[in-house]
DNA sequence: TGTTAAGATGAATAAAATTCAGATACATGC
DNA sequence: GCATGTATCTGAATTTTATTCATCTTAACA
């Protein structure tokens, strides 16, 4: 239905402030671009853009858009350009990808150090892609990821960094917050907290819950870490979380607790292309990382 | 050159597996894919996927498209089912947009407060629209923005909430650092750190070197506030950052100098559409931003 | 070696986007 | 009131593009 075309156009017509305008710096016709906005109007079943009044001015729907054309198109063009260019890519770039919200913390000690270490390397840690960043590493988007769920396949290469534990999160006034442990059982259809992943990415579920046969509730979504704790501290529901990220929880009212009676340990391993052409700079990164970590859970 | 179109296919061809799947899915023939992918192909000049083996591989070229089309895709769908079903909004939603990554800190105890005392208003803070917010607030993407450039408008009301310093952060051993305020001059074609935003938007360039004619450096863009302390840290570039946001800083060796002898003062608003059904609830809650600001403020 | 499944190909056709040649609407200066 | 200019619309004609149809090619496999 709606087509990069119209986005283009969108664009264009924001840019140049008029219909006329827009046409010629998309190499066509006004009366081309006048019939495919009347089209996609009548999809729409409304006005994109006021045709009086000289600035030219969008409606709502017009607005939105927009919107979806200035978040994506960027994209689009970025992608195009990498594919003609052949997606060769720089020795000393080191794109990072983290899984995990939480990780931000403690990696940043770790981001240092190796600037120190590497002072050549462009050392890059994004939050682009915290929810696909072993597709954007395959793509060469990324260049090592850290993830705790490798998938099999020769063209990365994983390495087992540290182990971590897993907790349960919930309001120090919830009913499970003086439990030593908690069972599968006892989480059956509570509301969980999580980042905008599906569940049967989340720990809690895959290595736990659903393990045990037991229904997950309602999943909420939070892009945030510091939002997620604040709602699982209004009892909006409860997640499950790294350790160390819970001494994020700057006073708030939480307590973690076990997930089963020997805690729920996952690994971390780090990702990178294993003939990559910074193979061996990512190798040493994650070196540094894994020495970092290791010394963290020393520390619990 | 890329359209929709092919993004789609790319994901119907992953989620089946095979071209005749993916046909059969997209409602076309397989030889009407087939078509269209050898075409984008001569295009990008390089196979999108594996025509062998069983369970259909992507290239490289073919992955990276994947990835866009997943990134993409969703926002397309989610705008055109809000277009066709006409923008309405609900009355206790309130969804927050900051331009400012370095807001999220001291804005958490406001959220807390906000939330215990309206448990009915479905309060949700995010990441998204980081820097297009007063777009995504007049579109109804957001509902509450908090920004220092209020555009004039009469569709968005904007409460002034308080003032804060824009400070130079440089690292202690930087030239500069010894300085008890910097001259424009001083900053000529320096290399900034900043967030992913356009030069004009940054309020060092805009408020302080613009007005005095001084040529900027390099824009070095940068999407966490710790990567971006860090590299500053490292003398990769400057910055100018709210005064709250320097002392994120764990621990990094970075002094913060005043822009110009009176400092730089600038300005926070809260945005709002005017006749959002939901504004009385966006003005309280910027009631208590403010409230909340100027606390912070005399602190200092 | 025949059979099936997956994909490719080229010509034919259907569908679409775009152009062309006016038409309409609305200002502005005289 | 009337020419002039600008901005957009409109419908038919045309071009471009996408899709189908019918026919091949290839590999797997029994």
């Amino acid at each position: 239905m709606i087509e990069l075309r119209h986005l283009r156009t969108l664009v264009a017509l924001k840019e140049s402030g008029s219909l006329a305008g827009a046409a010629k710096k998309r190499f066509v016709t006004q009366s081309a671009l006048s019939h495919q906005i009347k089209e996609l109007e009548t999809r729409i079943n409304s006005a994109i853009f006021v045709r009086k009044s000289k600035p030219l001015s969008f409606t709502q729907e017009g607005s939105r858009l927009l919107n979806l054309a200035e978040d994506i198109l960027p994209k689009v063009i970025e992608t195009e350009f990498d594919l003609k260019k052949g997606l060769e890519e720089g020795d000393n770039k080191l794109g990072v990808g983290i899984e995990c919200h939480s990780c931000f913390r403690w990696l940043m000690p770790v981001m240092e150090q190796f600037r120190q270490e590497y002072p050549q390397a462009d050392l890059d840690l994004s939050s682009r892609h915290l929810f696909d960043s072993l597709n954007a590493l395959e793509v060469g988007e990324l260049d090592v990821v850290l993830t705790s769920d490798p998938v099999p396949g020769q063209a990365i290469a994983y390495q087992h960094l540290f182990d971590f534990e897993v907790r349960l999160v919930v309001a120090s006034n919830h009913p499970l917050a003086n439990e030593e442990f908690v069972t599968p059982k006892q989480l059956e259809n509570l509301p969980i907290l999580s980042y905008p992943v599906a569940l049967e990415r989340l720990d809690i579920y895959r290595h736990f819950m659903e393990p045990a046969g037991i229904q997950a509730g309602a999943v909420i979504k939070c892009d945030l870490t510091m939002m997620l704790l604040q709602r699982i501290a209004c009892k909006d529901g409860i997640a499950a979380l790294p350790n160390w990220s819970i001494s994020e929880s700057h006073g708030l009212n939480l307590v973690s607790i076990k997930l089963g009676p020997d805690g729920l340990k996952r690994p971390l391993f780090g990702a990178y292309r294993r003939n990559g052409s910074n193979a061996r700079l990512a190798q040493h990164w994650l070196e540094m990382v894994a020495k970092e970590g290791i010394e963290k859970q020393k520390l619990k």
